[in-house]
RNA sequence: GGGUCUAUGGCGCAGCCAGGUAGCGCACCGGACUUUUAAUCCGGUUGUCGAGGGUCCGAAUCCCUCUAGACCCGCCA
């Protein structure tokens, strides 16, 4: 094992463009640029998932940098793919825009030029808060363009080739019957309805018919309209099938990931490169899907859908970065109940990196400054920053809900885990207040108080409000119960329940002083 | 029909992709503190790493076979 070189920083991402290297010297193609792509969906909401494939292509750019080679990653944005299906959330009048590209289709939220850029947007936001640069491209403009013209003008007049290959090798038999090229309808905007009939090479011309179909179980109208589309200037596009290819040869796109559930279509995409436009495929590697936590909560609300965005709110950027480097495979269910652990992971990364953690193994160390490295984009700071457990900061939002930082802090000073208030630990509480306030809903419990207790909280709530000095609130309590004759586990735990709606929760006296007596009393008072 | 992934203490998982004494969280047990709650702190227990074979000085890790489960594709993008 020792004998091994470590390849860049050591990890996934170095052997995966080194492989990528060797490949290409092999091909003996050009070196001076090389583009990694990444391609975006504009018809859904922007999960995790598709900001994990552009964050992972920027990976392979980053290590091809630091091999000496100058890199780009392309974001391409599918904004003519059609819309299917109205997004959770989203209005309902969007149904008249069934079928047609995302592009085309005005943004419901009024925010941006399309519902199609409305979508890319949401991704492309996530991906400058977490530091990726990348050049954006879209469908819109490379149809409209003409970029692919040379492209799809092959791959129409082998799509007889095309499409007997595609059954072949993934058993699609459509291909075999259908142009693999869908023009949009001149008349009325819309996809899939417009069913491309021939194609005629010397015009660079595709004819089609407008009619009806169905997309999934739902029924689309179409208007009749006989119409042709000129593959240089025209809105239409490709089928999934052939589209990579054309785009990589015409982009020279030299890597590009994807998940599983696209496989077939890389496997036929890559032929048709090779075979039908001669460009040698870019090098890929295949990932696994991140799948929401199986049989948990409300899985159709729409606070299950994994967004950049609402990670954000929880956890910080090296989080997310930390989720996506760590490694490719593996990685299956995924929820925001793994923030703590990735906040946390990423500081003891930071510890072994600048040596207050020991790690023995030369080669695990290596591969964790290597990891700790990428997930600073390759710029790794100076100084470690401050630490505090994820977990701990989690636990003490529970409990301070008002006036929260200052409460917090003022704990971590006590506990002696910080020395000093720093703006980046108010940060830190700020996400762990609202991970606590959105996944530590208690349930509102009855409670349910007999006459001795109902006297005791009384006569607690008299010793609250009055204006002495109280020595020691924890010993008041169970004198309180004990003279009324009440358990005084019970009792903790019924103010437990009222303070905080758990049976459970700090040592009680000093908690209160912490709060507020006044404002207990109050609490208190509530349930009498 | 085709394909991919997963299987590790009671539970949830990391470690596997560049082989070198099996780890974390929760739970559990003990101690400290506390006027018998709880929290906190300190310490500790828990595993033939799904089964079988192979390679190797050495396998949770690499290779093959098998079993079980999950997911994806076979609409469309």
């Amino acid at each position: 094992m020792s004998e091994t070189k470590t390849i860049g920083k050591g990890i996934w991402i170095d052997k995966l463009a080194q492989e990528l290297l060797e490949r290409e010297k092999e091909l003996g193609r050009s070196l001076d640029l090389i583009k990694v792509e990444s391609g975006l969906g504009a018809s859904g909401i922007p999960h995790i998932g598709s900001l994990g494939d552009a964050v992972r292509a920027y990976g392979v750019k980053l290590a091809l940098e630091n091999f000496g080679y100058k890199s780009e990653l392309i974001a391409y944005s599918d904004d003519l793919d059609g819309l299917r299906k109205i997004p959770e959330g989203f209005p309902k009048s969007l149904e008249e825009h069934i079928a047609k590209p995302v592009s085309l289709i005005p943004d419901p939220f009024g925010c941006h030029e399309s519902y199609g850029m409305h979508m890319s947007s949401i991704l492309l936001d996530g991906l400058d808060k977490v530091g990726i640069k990348y050049e954006f491209r879209r469908a819109l403009d490379t149809y409209k363009q003409g970029l692919l013209k040379d492209q799809i003008h092959t791959i129409l007049q082998n799509s007889s080739k095309i499409g007997d290959k595609i059954s072949e090798l993934v058993g699609q038999e459509k291909y075999q019957k259908y142009l693999p090229y869908f023009p949009v309808c001149s008349n009325c905007n819309r996809l899939y309805t417009a069913e491309a009939t021939e194609y005629i090479s010397d015009e660079k011309k595709v004819l089609y018919n407008c009619h009806d179909t169905e997309i999934g179980s739902k029924k689309v109208k179409g208007c009749n309209h006989d119409g042709e589309a000129d593959i240089g200037k025209d809105l239409g596009k490709l089928a999934w099938k052939v589209e990579f290819a054309a785009r990589w040869a015409a982009f020279d796109i030299r890597f590009e990931a994807y998940g599983k559930d696209i496989m077939d279509s890389v496997k036929v995409n890559d032929w048709v490169a090779d075979e039908i436009l001669n460009y040698p495929p870019p090098h890929h590697v295949k990932y696994e899907m991140f799948l929401d936590k199986g049989g948990k909560k409300i899985s159709k609300s729409l606070g299950n859908v994994i967004t950049a965005q609402k990670w954000l709110e929880f956890g910080n950027d090296k989080s997310i970065l930390l989720l996506l480097y760590k490694r490719i495979t593996g990685a299956r269910e995924l929820g925001f109940e793994d923030i703590p652990s990735l906040m946390n992971e990423y500081n003891e990364l930071e510890d072994i990196y600048f040596g207050r953690i020991k790690v023995d193994n030369p080669a695990k160390l290596t591969k964790s400054n290597g990891l700790f490295e990428y997930v600073n984009l390759l710029k790794p700071p100076k100084e470690s920053s401050v630490h505090v457990n994820f977990r701990l900061l989690i636990e003490l939002s529970k409990i301070f809900k008002e006036d929260r930082i200052q409460r917090v802090m003022k704990k971590l000073l006590e506990y002696g885990v910080i020395k000093t208030k720093k703006p980046e630990v108010e940060k830190l509480i700020e996400l762990a207040g609202n991970f606590a306030d959105e996944f530590d809903q208690q349930e509102k419990v009855e409670i349910d108080l007999d006459e001795l207790t109902k006297k005791s909280l009384k006569e607690l709530t008299t010793a609250l409000n009055s204006d002495e000095e109280l020595e020691d609130i924890q010993n008041t309590i169970y004198q309180i119960a004990k003279s009324n004759n009440v358990q005084p586990k019970d009792f903790f735990k019924i103010l437990y329940q009222i303070i905080l709606g758990t049976s459970r929760g700090p040592k009680i006296g000093p908690f209160i002083s912490d709060i507020g007596r006044r404002k207990v009393a109050d609490l208190i008072s509530e349930y009498l």
